[in-house]
DNA sequence: TTGTCTGCAAATGTTTTGCATTTAC
DNA sequence: GTAAATGCAAAACATTTGCAGACAA
């Protein structure tokens, strides 16, 4: 069974057929899909499941923070299942490709008091580009 | 005159009164405007201009290198006159404002080999996050 | 049983496109 | 003069919402 849906159960989420077939496709490593290609593998394995639902559930997963939303730069949201695990994302220029990195250091450090104009920053959200081997 | 403007007259850009609208209004620091919210100003100074005026150009001027699309998270993209300027953003989690900044060090560093992937990294993207002063 | 999830269809918000007209160079 | 920019209206997307019926607990 998939890492997402066990903690899922775990915390007692209500379970359907369809919420456990989205757990299910978002499950994995390297995983960003927009809503749509959510929909559309949830639909190979439950024919019937709705495009809203979709969005429902993925909506709520992140209010639980199990998912995060990535907004790369193209139009549409991608949902990233790996939310707990503390990560920052590479991706191609070329192809889009993302991969899920995790950088060393304290990525606060950079930012010298002086220019946080009086906010209590919190986190740091780091997007490297590059090209990928193919793209190269 | 702006600064972005005469960068654009020095380019030969092709000027009409629609263009130098837009870009007075892009003009100056820490903006960060939706296509919407960049129209509503424009109409001001210019009634007739359009939507899709104001969306060709700003497409113009990100393809031109001059204005850089930021994706914080709301829905709509906001256009950032400073892409010239290598700069991060920190952004309110309450209230949405968004201030530049300029952190110290290369980001890349923080990101090792072997956590490459292969790929050829060339920029990174950084988006703090925290409470401004009035909001914490 | 009961509160909530689901699915439909319609609405909303953002951005793009086709094309006739106007305009900068 | 000519290639390119503008504006309109309509289309294309992405996402949200209202509500009746279905379903998990």
């Amino acid at each position: 069974m998939s890492d997402l849906l066990e903690r899922l159960l775990g915390r007692g989420w209500r379970m359907t057929s369809q919420r456990r077939v989205v757990a299910e496709v978002l499950s994995g490593d390297h995983i960003h899909l927009t809503a749509d290609e959510v929909h559309a593998r949830a639909v190979r394995r439950l024919p019937e499941i709705s495009r809203s639902t979709v969005y429902n559930t993925l909506g709520e997963l992140v209010s639980l923070g199990e998912v995060a939303e990535v907004s790369t730069d193209g139009r549409a949201k991608r949902y990233d299942p790996n939310a707990r695990r503390s990560h920052q994302h590479l991706v191609c220029s070329g192809c889009g490709t993302i991969r899920d990195v995790h950088p060393v250091g304290d990525p606060l450090a950079g930012l010298p008091a002086e220019q946080r104009f009086g906010f209590t920053v919190s986190d740091a959200e780091i997007t490297y580009r590059g090209l990928c081997p193919s793209c190269a």
